[in-house]
DNA sequence: TTCGTAGACTTACGGCCGTTAGCTTACGTC
DNA sequence: GACGTAAGCTAACGGCCGTAAGTCTACGAA
C-alpha cells in the first residue's frame, strides 16, 4: 500500500533502482480518484498525474497509454476481490452454510465498500479499448475464474452436508449464483436507493444455492 | 420512429410548428451512436449533431445540455422495455409458467438486442450529473417500478397455480428475480464471452421464482 | 571528484469538447 | 408580394485532453 497519495505537495524523487515505485503510486492515485466518487471519466491521464504529484508525461515511463492504467487498476482490484473471498472462506470454519454466506457476503461487502472500483471491474468502459492493445477475452474470463471455482466448491460442500438440493452442474450453479450477486452488487453501486426489502441478499443466496427449508 | 438518421446528407428544415420533430431526431441519433457499438463517451453533443445532420448549437433549442440528451434516451428506452414486458405477458396466455418465462426472456432479449442501450439505462454514467439538474432518486426508482410490479404479479400467479413455493413477500421476491436477470443481462452486455452453461437464464429464473421440481 | 544515467520535468502541438453570440433563410400569414 | 418569425447555421471562445520532444538533476559507481 502506498501512503503519500492525497498530498499535493512536492514529491521526493525515487532513488536509483526504485523508479518502479511510481507505478504503484500511479495506480493508487487512479484508485483514489475513483474512491472520491468520480466515475471513470475522472480518471484521466492528467488528473492521475496531478493526484500523484507528478507531471503528466512521467506516466509514460510506466504505462503505454491511459487505458493501460485502468487495466492495471482492474487487475489489482480483481486480485483483492479474490483474496477477500478466499480469506472469508478460510475464516468461516467447516460449516457449509456459514462458508456460503461468508463468501457471498464478502463479495457484496467488497462491492459496497468501493462502488466505483466495482463498476470499473465489471462493466467498465475500458474493455473495448484495452482489447485493441493487450488483453484478450480469455484473460477477462480467467480473471473471475478463481472466484467461480471457489463458489462451486462451497456449493458442493452444501450439497455434501445435505443442506442444499443437489445439481448435475455445480459450476453452472456457481455462475448463476455469481450473476445474482453481481446484479445486486452492481445495482447497489449505481443507485443510491435500492428497491425491495433489506434481506434481498439473503433471499438471493438461499434461492440460488438451492438451500433446503 | 424517425427514419432519416443515418444520412449525412443535407437536411430538410422542418416546417413551421414542426420544429419539435428535431427533438426526436436528436434522440434517435444518440441511440444510433450507441447501437453502433460505441460506449457513452461516443455520445457527445457534437457527435449527436453530426449524426443528426445538424449543427451542434441547434441542439440547445431542444435540450438544456448534454446529459439531458442521455436522460431522454434512458427514459425512452425504459418505456420501450416496460412495453416489451407487458406485451410478452399479454401474449403468453394464462399459464403462469409460460407467463413467467415469457416476461423474463423478454427482458433478457431487450438487453441482448441493444446492449449499449441497456448499459446506459442501468449503471450509466449519466446518473450523477443528471442528479444535479432535474431527476431525483425517486424518479429513478419509479422508472423500474412498473416492471417490478409486473414481475410480482406473475410470481403471484405462479404461487396461485401451485407451480411455485409461496412467499410472504412477493415484491421482495420480484426484486430478487429482477436482480438476477439484471446480473445476467448486464454481464452479457459488457463481455463478449460468458462463462457457464447455455441455460443459465433458465436456472436463474427457476431458482429465483422458487419453481417446484 | 567526476560523470553516466535513471528519474523525473517543461514546453508545446493539435484535437475535440461544451457553450455563447449573432446571423441567415424560408415558411406561412396577411 | 411583403414581412414577421420559427428553424437552424456560422464563427468563435476557453478548457481539458493525450502525447511528442527535448531538458534538467541528483544518485551512486568509478
Amino acid at each position: 500500500m502506498v501512503t503519500a497519495v492525497t498530498t499535493t505537495e512536492p514529491r521526493k524523487r525515487n532513488r536509483r533502482g526504485e523508479g518502479g515505485k511510481l507505478r504503484e503510486e500511479i495506480i493508487a492515485a487512479a484508485v483514489a480518484l475513483l474512491d472520491e466518487g468520480g466515475d471513470e471519466r475522472a480518471v484521466t491521464l492528467r488528473s492521475v498525474a496531478r493526484k500523484a504529484g507528478i507531471a503528466a508525461p512521467s506516466i509514460y515511463a510506466h504505462f503505454a497509454d491511459q487505458p493501460s492504467i485502468m487495466l492495471a487498476v482492474v487487475q489489482q482490484e480483481m486480485d483483492r476481490l479474490a483474496a477477500a473471498l478466499r480469506e472469508a472462506d478460510e475464516n468461516a470454519g467447516q460449516d457449509a452454510r456459514q462458508r456460503l454466506f461468508a463468501v457471498c457476503n464478502a463479495y457484496l461487502d467488497v462491492a459496497r465498500q468501493h462502488p466505483q472500483r466495482y463498476r470499473i471491474m465489471f462493466g467498465g468502459l475500458w474493455t473495448p479499448s484495452v482489447n485493441d492493445t493487450s488483453i484478450t477475452d480469455d484473460d477477462l474470463e480467467s480473471l473471475g475464474a478463481e472466484a467461480l471455482t471457489l463458489l462451486a466448491d462451497v456449493l458442493g460442500a452444501c450439497v455434501d452436508q445435505g443442506i442444499a438440493h443437489g445439481s448435475d452442474d455445480l459450476y453452472g450453479d456457481a455462475v448463476a449464483l455469481w450473476l445474482g450477486l453481481h446484479g445486486l452488487a452492481h445495482q447497489r453501486a449505481v443507485v443510491r436507493k435500492m428497491p425491495g426489502p433489506a434481506d434481498v441478499a439473503d433471499r438471493l443466496i438461499k434461492a440460488l444455492a438451492h438451500l433446503k427449508a
